[in-house]
DNA sequence: GACAGAAATTAAATCGATTTAATTGAGGCG
DNA sequence: CGCCTCAATTAAATCGATTTAATTTCTGTC
């Protein structure tokens, strides 16, 4: 590998000049510069990075934590944090968490609190620090607060799809994202809406109820408290269960909105198990854009979350505080849009 | 940030001691040591890796270049590949080309001629060159020789699910996993069998193919011109035109094996279409095991490519490469998995 | 008690860049 | 012509680790 040595030697100036046209342009005469050029693309010299950084105390990288990489919503996420990072020029060092499948869905909050998540966070923090980058972003899979296990760090923090304390953070506005859905069944003439809930104590839960509920009273429909079902949990047998519920009601909804993709697909499974088609005689509201459902049948109407743009700003967020910009609001809320698709219809035509 | 000339000072020794004490085990006497870990401790030093790396030239870093980390398979590999670096104490630069979803399904055989791939691939070797990484892996989104776009390169790189001439690579052993179809419907009783090709020119359709049709001869069941329907691509259109055209024939299959599971898709929904019940009056076979489908009714029978165990060979391979270690063999094929689901039931029940 | 040899430790050089302070040279002006 | 200024360049120090060669300390033996 050429060094900066060699590049002067040939360009006949010392390594400071050709340092010097490398990184102040301007400051070298422009025949000087040329010829630096010529023999960097002669004796194809690349800098070292190792050497820069350790000189400079900057590595112009960003450590990325994340929680289960092989899942939604991590890779859309890390996405949009390569993008950013590409533009700016920094090079982005991955951490997986890997926490696994059978943790995501069972044990989860409870893992969190573990040793072992400790431990795991401790060794990722390490190699960060040790490899003196720029920031950290820590990438959940869950919007949640971090703030009872995340240590205090002397690296500037991001939080993606997660938050903690008063640090910054980047997620998505659930409270207008679950307008959009309320908008979108009064708009298709649904009065009778009935909502399978999250996880109860789940902060997006509790947002995305609120801003439904609002937008529905808003309009002068009311959301009684039988037609609120759900709330152990998100997976599809959930909202399975969910929607079975609400279809033995006396005066059963015409339309459900469901508060992730999943639980959607459960209770168009449940709705078709009654002898119910969706979306004509019931339609069907998701939220996430899950794209494990991409194929579903019939395709859900749903809210997407703006994944790529999370990890994006998540970046952004990073690199300023690491170049010293404060940034102007450190807890930011991107918007959700909706998706118009197959199951949501007006209601009464079955 | 504390550093090694802090710690030697603090314990009393010389920075070489402290060195010895991290490096090399057995040469620092253990008072010695011991006093060192407690210093260490004390004033919470991490050695810095541009340092270390400065002076062995040797990273441990591992330089991953994703085609799309966005999607399938790359999620899977990378997590294979972190998985191994972690465990093998190597950190992961993440490098996305970011093949957008249109290049994808249009003209991703295309886009990988042009002048602009090139270029987004040469910054990502530059970069890696810089960062002075132990080793490069290529994750492709699709297996197929890079041979003429990948340039020769002085750092060792190992190819998953894709490969370059005669260099390291991890792939899955299609042949044998179309074997696995083969042997599954044959099982279930099938001796009528469609095949729906991939994209002619594949590699993977090619060998798929020949390991699906020497599974039928081996049991003196033949494979008839007719009942090999598709070529033009992956799609789920390409899927249900080549069922629809398999469906028309005057002795329709009572099964078919799919090369895609999005292809799969296609063909049960137009078996639906056609009046048929799947699986009852058609048996469907995807491959891929695609996640995209998890909940898809009926649920696939199809074959799981073991894309972490791709990564994690892969990851394998490269840190052998980089560590002067010649592997056994170049090209690794790793075996693929039956899931046994929904779509597949004996024939002649409905 | 002297001395060889082993064990433990240290001083100093080094990796490849950046940066500061010093130096050189050119041009302007009285 | 001498002096000052400004631009361009360079020499040398530095970042924080590792490593080599040198040095010190310790042990055992005759």
């Amino acid at each position: 590998m050429a060094t900066i040595y060699d590049v002067a030697r040939l360009a006949g100036v010392s390594p400071g000049t050709v340092s010097n046209a490398l990184n102040h342009a301007g400051k070298v005469a422009p025949e000087t510069e040329k010829r630096i050029l010529e023999a960097i693309e002669q004796v194809k010299y690349v800098p070292n990075r190792m050497a820069r950084s350790l000189k400079t105390n900057r590595s112009r990288s960003i450590f990325v934590i994340a929680e289960d990489v092989r899942a939604f919503p991590a890779p859309r996420i890390l996405d949009g944090i390569s993008e950013y990072c590409h533009e700016a020029g920094y090079d982005l060092t991955l951490f997986n968490l890997r926490i696994s499948p059978e943790i995501r869905n069972f044990d989860y909050g409870l893992y969190l609190g573990t040793q072992r998540f400790r431990q795991d966070l401790a060794a990722a923090l390490a190699q960060a620090k040790s490899l003196h980058t720029c920031a950290v972003i820590y990438a959940g899979i869950y919007p949640r607060d971090m703030g009872n296990v995340f240590p205090p760090l002397d690296i500037p923090v991001a939080f993606c799809y997660t938050y903690s304390h008063g640090l910054p953070s980047v997620n998505c506005n659930d409270y207008t994202g679950a307008r959009l859905a309320a908008e979108q069944l009064l708009k298709t003439g649904h009065r009778k809406i009935g909502v399978i809930l999250g996880k109860t104590d789940a902060l997006p839960t509790r947002r995305r109820l609120s801003g439904f509920a609002d937008a529905l009273g808003e309009r002068g429909v009311t959301l009684p408290p039988e037609y609120v079902a759900g709330g152990e949990g998100w997976s599809y047998e959930d909202g399975r269960k969910a929607c079975r519920r609400l279809l033995c009601l006396p005066d059963r909804p015409t339309a459900i909105f469901s508060m992730s993709d999943v639980m959607a697909a459960g209770a168009v499974h449940a709705a078709q198990d009654a002898g119910l088609c969706v979306p004509d005689d019931l339609s069907v509201h998701g939220y996430d854009n899950y794209e494990g459902l991409s194929f579903f049948r019939p395709a859900l109407t749903t809210i997407e979350m703006p994944l790529g743009e999370i990890g994006r700003r998540g970046a952004q967020l990073a690199i300023s505080l690491s170049e010293g910009r404060a940034p102007e609001k450190t807890d930011v809320l991107v918007e959700c849009r909706l998706l118009e698709r197959a199951s949501v219809a007006p209601p009464g035509k079955g």
